[in-house]
DNA sequence: TTTGGTTAGTTGCATAACTAACTATATGCC
DNA sequence: GGCATATAGTTAGTTATGCAACTAACCAAA
């Protein structure tokens, strides 16, 4: 039984993601003013690889969620540009796990500056107590449907 | 100056829109189901000619807050579908105006009830102040970034 | 009326997404 | 051991996005 009705000018801004856009494109923008010469979509996997060195490929596809194709392609782009080494397991044949290079370790702090400052431009004139509302909303929204 | 400072951990969620990728996924999905073939991009196009019929595609990227060529694209295929026409301005010759097909004119409440499905499904266990005080910031980041 | 700037839309190129089909390796059961 | 099945990753095809460069039409000022 649904739990709310939405009138039909209420629909789109929740189904399109206009926020989320917003935000990624001000991340790359951002970016590419402090000469970072990454995506935004390669960012959340080294993201995830400075927490944790040396994922396999299936585990970066669940930490981003994204599918596989994505991420073999991702992972591609990111070998190219010297960021990232592909190392077959020893224990698996069939994983690749995925290190930085020392290069994409320099990388880490200067990033989360600029991810952290527009963040802040984002979210400019929002109480904290209505981002931890929004943050705890998302997370919801996200275990429903993934 | 910022006035919220994140912890590394706090960052990614709203940096990547995994909400509303799985918005957009499961509401892409819910179309398919029962047989409606568009993309969720095609309908975010339709949504706005539904309102009103006949605009031109600058005003659509504005509506749709996508750039001119997405827009031209979208377009291309949503006249390949036979779901709308470009109909040269009388008044001004550069301009494309995009009218619905009656093909269109039919999905309008078929869609909308699915878009409705599946807010419920991503919202479920949300309560209505929440929503609001959610919508209202996701339209804050908007305006502060648009 | 001509020139220069602006606006509407298109095209080309690179990256990324989803689906489906594929290869290769691993595993479990007989 | 051998076969069926599952898992990790890749490839191919279609759609979509962002950026930059382009054409065509409009407009205003000299």
């Amino acid at each position: 039984m649904p739990n709310n009705q939405f009138k039909r000018g209420e629909l789109y801004s929740f189904m399109t993601g206009k926020a989320s856009t917003a935000i990624a494109r001000r991340l790359q923008k951002n970016f590419k003013q402090v000469g970072i010469d990454i995506t935004v979509e390669q960012w959340s996997v080294l993201y995830h690889l400075w927490k944790q060195d040396g994922m396999s490929q299936q585990e970066l596809c669940n930490a981003t969620f994204r599918d596989k194709p994505s991420i073999t392609r991702l992972v591609d782009n990111l070998e190219k540009q010297k960021l990232v080494k592909r190392v077959a397991s020893k224990d698996d044949r069939r994983m690749n796990l995925i290190y930085l290079t020392d290069e994409a370790l320099k990388l880490e702090t200067q990033t989360l500056e600029v991810a952290n400052t527009t963040l802040n431009e984002a979210l400019d004139g929002v109480g904290p107590d209505n981002i931890a509302i929004c943050k705890e909303v998302l997370q919801i929204v996200y275990d429903n449907l993934k």
